[in-house]
DNA sequence: ATACTTGCTAATTATAGTCTGTAGCACTTT
DNA sequence: AAAGTGCTACAGACTATAATTAGCAAGTAT
């Protein structure tokens, strides 16, 4: 998935840690890596959360990826 | 969540039932019916394949919802 | 009256997501 | 060099919940 890849690259545009972007979505620190790393199959709901926390809507954050 | 209307939208669009839909997806008749009425956070995997049932993209497919 | 569709429940299995800890790398400071 | 700091990869054990499956009720249509 490349999904990883793309929430990598926000996180950077940022200036945001792993730990920082877990932070800001409310999820656990680890688990931002994982989904960097495609490890996990993320609901829509976290999806959503990571998004937000991007200043993107979910279709923004998604689009160019299948 | 408005993702599951627009799942049924669009699957009256093309005249299926839920069954008809799950056969295409892959998944269980009975969870069609759950995600449209919004009662499960399904993963990205289960959303890029829907979408893929309905010739969309995921982000076409999740446009206008949040 | 029977075949089709959907809503809903309850139980089980698979896996998403949490948490703790260890280790490695790059950079800075003393 | 060594010690300290910040970021990340990864493992293992745990908890929450997504996803599967079977079954029944109710409506609608043929």
């Amino acid at each position: 998935m490349k999904f990883g890849i793309r929430v990598r690259k926000e996180r950077h545009q940022l200036g945001l840690s792993q730990e920082g972007l877990a932070e800001k979505v409310g999820v656990h620190r680890t688990y931002v890596g994982m989904i960097e790393r495609g490890e996990k199959n993320i609901t829509l709901l976290n999806i959503k959360k990571i998004a937000h926390a991007f200043d993107l809507k979910m279709h923004e954050l998604l689009n160019d990826l299948d």
